[in-house]
DNA sequence: GATACGTGGCA
DNA sequence: TTGCCAAGTAT
């Protein structure tokens, strides 16, 4: 494979893509909070956050971030509770608690410089192949491949490789293109001039060839199968949960919330009691029954209130909320009971977000 | 290698 | 409405 992958490769002009490349990038490339100076702490936090996110979601999370947490030292100090609710609503929070970790690793073990070799920045938690390589070519100047998804797109169509990247085993295939031709001189703009190529020209649907600074080393667009390429194997279809969520208060006004478990689906955060529904018609006794078995409490149940979705990348939530009144016997120990203003300083997931929203009466 | 892991935007 | 997509990683 890597053979052939260096017969296509050599038949474009790798010199003249490269300037092409990295002269369009120095010029055309959009304003981003973290591509204002090379901090590799903040090149680090971007990429993280970057992850699977779109850059106009990214922004005001990073700002945040920043303002919070400025420091390798900063962050490294902090409380996980407060990471995870800078990070509420971004998605994907093991992120948050791999760079967590993996900052006060660098607190410790590096006293707060971020390591600037490829072997010890891949061996950071929560840092994969993709992300070692930007943060060695963007804040070191490292001439070290960064594939995502948008090089994978490029460069499938550049060299018209027809591997499907939706397997992991493909990613080391574009590995290899670019070592093959990435810029010695500027690693950064070369590496960034892909992903930025990839998310604003060479789109997956509807490339904007006709734009594009490297056309001309383009063989899809050549042979006008630009459209064609990647090839991607179509995903699995997604299963539904069905989930019964009790909003409840005392006579105070206060609720009980709870921790989810430290793995799994939304680790480490926050919720409102809630199970998986077995019977739609039984879930009203079901769940009065499970909270007065979990808690020592007694508990008022209405009919449910209202019902919405909640899509996650691999399965759906259908809920249903259900409002009550409860009073509590004992002290709560598997849970805590705050009032409504307390229950801003938790970090939930977005369909618990909307619970709260809605026993605020928002 | 396949699957788990969030969320919001868009055709 | 449904499915796909977006700067992936861990297990």
């Amino acid at each position: 494979m890597t053979k052939q992958l260096l017969d296509r490769a050599l038949t474009i002009d790798i010199e003249a893509f490269q300037i092409d490349l990295v002269l369009w990038f120095t010029h055309d490339h959009r304003d981003m909070p973290w591509r204002k100076e090379r901090d590799p702490y903040k090149i680090w936090v971007s990429e993280i956050m970057l992850q699977q996110t779109r850059v106009d979601t990214v922004i005001p999370y990073f700002e945040r971030f920043m303002a919070q947490f400025p420091t390798v030292d900063a962050l490294a100090a902090a409380e996980e509770e407060k990471v995870l609710k800078a990070w509420e609503g971004l998605g994907y929070y093991s992120r948050a608690r791999n760079l967590h970790s993996a900052v006060k690793e660098v607190h410790e073990k590096y006293g707060g410089i971020v390591p600037n070799t490829p072997k010890e920045i891949l061996s950071l938690k929560g840092v994969g192949p993709y992300t070692a390589g930007a943060i060695a070519s963007i804040a070191f100047g490292l001439p070290e491949p960064a594939v995502d998804g948008n090089v994978m797109r490029v460069l499938s169509r550049i060299l018209l490789i027809e591997n499907d990247i939706a397997k992991p085993q493909t990613r080391k295939i574009f590995e290899e293109a670019v070592r093959l031709l990435i810029s010695k001189e500027n690693p950064s703009y070369f590496n960034q001039g892909l992903m930025e190529l990839g998310a604003t020209i060479c789109t997956p649907k509807n490339p904007s060839c006709i734009v594009c600074p490297v056309q001309k080393h383009c063989e899809a667009f050549h042979k006008g199968i630009q459209t064609e390429l990647p090839v991607k194997k179509k995903k699995i279809k997604k299963r539904t949960v069905p989930v019964a969520i009790a909003m409840l208060q005392n006579e105070s006004g206060e609720t009980i919330i709870e921790k989810r478990p430290e793995t799994g689906l939304l680790a480490n955060l926050w919720q409102f009691p809630n199970i998986e529904i077995s019977d739609r018609n039984l879930t009203k006794e079901h769940l009065k029954t499970y909270l007065e078995e979990r808690y020592p409490i007694q508990v008022d149940l209405n009919d449910h209130l209202v019902d919405f979705q909640h899509v996650f990348t691999h399965l759906t939530w259908q809920i249903s909320v259900y409002a009550g009144s409860f009073k509590a016997k004992e002290p709560i120990t598997n849970g805590t009971i705050v009032n409504a203003e307390q229950l801003d300083a938790y970090p939930l997931p977005v369909p618990h977000q909307k619970v709260a929203r809605l026993m605020k009466g928002e």
